[in-house]
DNA sequence: AAGTGGTCTAGACCACAAT
DNA sequence: TTGTGGTCTAGACCACTTA
């Protein structure tokens, strides 16, 4: 048929993504129905959906039925962000790891933790991260103990991180993530062995089950760490 | 059948969900195969393959021919973060945009950015994005001319950002972004109105085109400002 | 009312990799 | 060699939304 080799859903959705970067499709722009790029292609019309639908997925295009489909005004370019085990992170940067425990015990939440947990029980936890012995990640979590009892055993998290024992216990159903820089508290510059005012890159993560958020967790990466993406 | 309604992919991906989350089928295990799972759901097997590529695109579980189907060991979740522009990001918090243009100019690159560009003829741009009147972020930026060659209008960026045009006029095809904490230097503190060495948020973003790197640009966001992304 | 995308089916063939 | 996922097809029906 035309440029694009015939019967292979990549072609089709190949041709489509260079149609869109060379503006043969103006952003905005309705393009041609399924069936009518079957027939161009030369392929089923479920071929075209499919190769549609991943351009959809990356955000390339709009579908509506009836409507139509259409190139995305602006692109709303999805980046990915694999979330890794800091232990992991420091490793694959050469680093020794290891970790210490400051503190666990179930504790009454301040107001802005509260409204994201309600009424449930909370674990509060502490703890470093250390990279060639040098502290590199200050972590502060809360665990709905409502949803995770077992977090609660005395001693869980002295050598393991709350973060891989929750990797590997709790269930995972999404969750929501800020990004701020920060200058260092007098606490938190004394543990991560920075100035006071040292600038400070914090994630903040909570992270939700299908019953209910399971765990905030407040990330205090030490100056000259970062975070990478894809897009 | 099950628990799962027949006849619809969405189900049978609840339902494989459900059994990952419960443990029923343990990380790392092998689960059943698509025909197997076809006949428990009673529908076809496409059916099922469309849940299990939904659930191997989202990193629950590891498909590879012949060898079979595996729940992931350690979920690989990715966060997907839409990249607003400054401006829509701006307004959406409701505060006033406005945008000055520092410079635009050809300009020889630092070693580091030719690293990425490598032969390639560069603008060089500066502008600062206001909320409110005051300075939110700062941008810096290269633009290959040898692939937008448009960019080198004068006057151009004069009134719309450089983002902005690059998002309407650049193909995309990948890219990759870094995220730190900065102290700000005194050039950065002085075009931002705070104190040199406030804590920044620096966003490093290089944007590839199906024929090479299109542009690369640093984001340096005044303290208070927060990145979000949702998982 | 009608046109579009969304999904399902039953069957088929292929690609890959473990055996 | 063989079992698994990956893809394609031709047709069908449905869901949604615009006109």
């Amino acid at each position: 048929m035309t440029a694009a080799a015939r019967g292979d859903w990549r072609a089709v959705h190949d041709e489509a993504m260079r149609r869109i970067g060379a503006r043969e499709w103006k952003p905005g722009a309705l393009i041609p129905a399924e069936t009518a790029l079957a027939e161009e292609f030369g392929c089923a019309r479920a071929t075209v959906g499919r190769a549609m639908r991943e351009l959809a997925a990356a955000g390339l295009i709009e579908r509506r039925r009836k409507a139509g489909t259409r190139v995305a005004e602006r692109p709303v370019r999805h980046a990915r962000l694999a979330i890794p085990l800091i232990r992991e992170e420091i490793e694959a940067a050469g680093a020794a790891y290891s970790y210490a425990l400051l503190g666990a015990e179930e504790r009454a939440a301040p107001p802005p933790v509260r409204a994201r947990f309600g009424e449930a029980r909370l674990l509060h936890s502490a703890a470093i991260h250390f990279a060639g012995g040098a502290p590199a990640v200050l972590e502060e979590r809360w665990i709905n103990l409502d949803l995770m009892p077992g977090a609660a055993e005395p001693g869980l998290f002295e050598t393991e991180s709350a973060n891989e024992w929750l990797v590997r216990h709790a269930p995972f159903a999404g969750g929501e993530m800020a990004v701020s820089s920060e200058a260092a508290e007098a606490a938190e510059a004394a543990a991560l062995g920075v100035a006071p005012g040292a600038p400070l890159l914090a994630v903040e993560r909570l992270t939700r089950g299908p019953e209910g958020p399971v765990t905030l967790a407040r990330l205090a990466h030490a100056p000259g760490r970062r975070m990478r993406l894809e897009l």
